[in-house]
DNA sequence: AATGAATGAGCCTTCATTCAT
DNA sequence: AATGAATGAAGGCTCATTCAT
């Protein structure tokens, strides 16, 4: 009762979370080498010695943080992916996603990019395991369309994964560094429309032209303007 | 001739530019935080005074390093630009040239993106004004061949010039990172035919009254519904 | 036993004291600008990077040596100065006082004059508030001998407060400086003598001329001649 | 033609004056340890070498800018002083003299007080010299009061002196810090006024064996039994 | 007589990490 | 398991002064 809370006792678990969000805090506002593992201590309420009983270094600690946060992320990405049909609106999706964990944390975006990346480990880490497979499921989505004639294939999937990304970070870069704004609904349609227009097949084959076929059509058509959000 | 080379005194452009090629070998090896002015005086053959009288901060070192090579990089630009015809040509031209810099120089361009964007102050710099000239003939191109109908104009120029950059930034990354290879001709092609499928208006622009003609516009409307914002 | 006095671990209050006097001493034999950082924690056997763990600057470091040793020097002033009566006999402690504090520290005396009081900050500092109030208890003094009679009110206070305290600035300069000497007794006389001259109304008024009022004063003075320290 | 007015080819004296200009401004400007030999030498349009031609070190040159500026300040003193007769005329000028200086250039006196004055071998200097003669005459003034019976005797000249010319520095201080304000003829009145009354002997030297001349000599004795030192 | 390139020692300060307690 | 005092190497930068030209 004389002196509060000296030593608070967390468990392993809570101290680590807590720790790790501090400095996702302090990571996030300050870039990497801005920050520092004094502050970062300071802010989760312990002294700097334990930080780095639970951290080897400061840089595993950055590599830690960027990985929780992109892990959660990622999480129900496939489960929403799954309730979405069709190469456009399944590409338009991914790309849509990846926009808006850009916008929801932009932060996070420019530590991975800024910071992350440019560790020459970078390739071991798990990070990159996680980034690795994020962005496959592009390639996964061209490559069906591919295999069903939807598309054409003459320019390598890892070209169009590159160049749907590198655009969304070229295009959020003012963005992330708190400098301009954007639209990810917009953005997002614009990209898909580009990347198919450049890769769908000519129209012959993928409609269906009699009159039966003009009718079903109609049909969705009118389904999709009597509920635009469905 | 015991003590070699003691104040060795040099004219003050032959001076600078010692100093600008040690700092551009040193940056380029390690990257600017992990450089030191030490070593970088060192390189050049002076005491780190002398590098202080030359140029007022490291930071400023680091961005007369890239602002050079990026000068004298796109110097001839222009003028080969000029000795080439038609969009597909001349957009290929620029994206083959944008890759062939970063072959040429890779570590340059890390130095650009990772180090010197980073800056703050990056938007009243120098470097950011040529790097918008650089990036803004591609944008000309496009432009034009919007003009002459040649392409279509519903996707804002940005993002088709961001298209373009971020996906050779990506598709380069490992390259720059030391890590793995490409090939300029062949990006340029694949990116350059991706674009221009991407924009380019069908040749004939039929509008007529059979039932394919029908089935192709109800899949622009289907698409549009789908898309709204598209 | 191999090598001495490695990481010696104290108390914070305890190196906290060590640095303190350690940078006392330096500055007061080299003041401010002379003194380095680097010497004054090789006196208090600490690394460089210690002595900033506890002041975060060199100039807060200063300020806090000033202070430390200013106020302890006028700690005991108030009570002191209760135990003396009559207008003279206080001012004239105070003078006194003043001149011993330069005598027994007189290094002390410079950094306050003239590294201290430079600082373009002081007037916002703790030292200036003590400074304050330490020569306000002259004015104090010499207001009560006005508001009774006892002394002329034409000249305004802050001058009479000038006069004493500069006229102890200049008088102790050059032992201040190590190549004078004074006696502090001798000039508080000749200090009080002047400023109470220079205020005391004329005679009549302050002398009872009956004789029993002689016979008083006589008793006092035999007490006196007793008795002098009474 | 070609290149304007390179290597302007000066007479030593001119250089030197505008060296010496040079300095005084930025030493004024920004006191001693902030200003830097560069911009000196570059507001004097030199190179920084024959800075070091014309005055050894840059301390050497801070004396004699002071030394400059203070003889030609106190170079028409005595011829006034002859126009002024009368003790308090005459101690008044000199003090109204010292104030006016002071506004006039207050750089000046702080330089004096704070850069200059703290050398070590400040007593070895032609300042000091001049100071000397400087505040002598003040001495020479109430030495001649003295003789004539004007003054009383018993309390040493330097300390009186000290009393006008402390006094004139404290009083001061807040405006050459250019924070404060003051009116040097009603501030040469204060201070002369409190000197010539604290000195001045009473007009009828009266010693007679009447009650009241034994009260006032009690009044003395009881005064110097209370202060032995006085 | 002047130049001006170069020096070099030193400045204050930072901070990831260690380890005695 | 936690503390927190201490490290120590390095960091960018300044500037009076020198001296080859």
């Amino acid at each position: 009762m004389r002196q509060a809370q000296k030593r608070r006792r967390l468990s392993k678990e809570v101290r680590y979370a807590e720790l790790l969000e501090a400095a996702g805090a302090i990571f996030r506002e300050k870039g990497y080498h801005e920050a520092s593992t004094l502050e970062i201590a300071e802010r989760a309420n312990v002294v700097e010695g334990t930080l780095f009983r639970y951290f080897p270094t400061k840089r595993d600690l950055l590599n830690k943080v960027v990985e929780a946060a992109y892990e959660k992320t990622i999480a129900d990405y496939d489960v929403q992916l799954q309730g979405i049909s069709g190469t456009w609106n399944r590409l338009r999706y991914l790309i849509w996603r990846h926009l808006k964990t850009i916008k929801d944390d932009p932060q996070l975006s420019r530590l991975l990019a800024y910071e992350v990346k440019v560790d020459p480990n970078f390739r071991k880490s798990r990070i990159f395991e996680l980034n690795r497979a994020y962005t496959h499921r592009t390639v996964e989505i061209i490559q069906s369309a591919v295999r069903s004639g939807e598309f054409k294939t003459d320019v390598p999937l890892s070209i169009i994964r590159d160049m749907i990304y590198g655009c969304v970070d070229h295009h959020t870069w003012s963005y992330v560094r708190g400098e301009g704004k954007f639209d990810p609904g917009q953005v997002a349609d614009h990209i898909t429309n580009l990347i198919w227009r450049g890769l769908a097949t000519p129209a012959p084959v993928q409609s269906d032209a009699s009159l039966t076929g003009i009718v079903k059509r109609l049909d969705r058509i009118e389904k999709l303007v009597a509920s635009p959000n469905a």
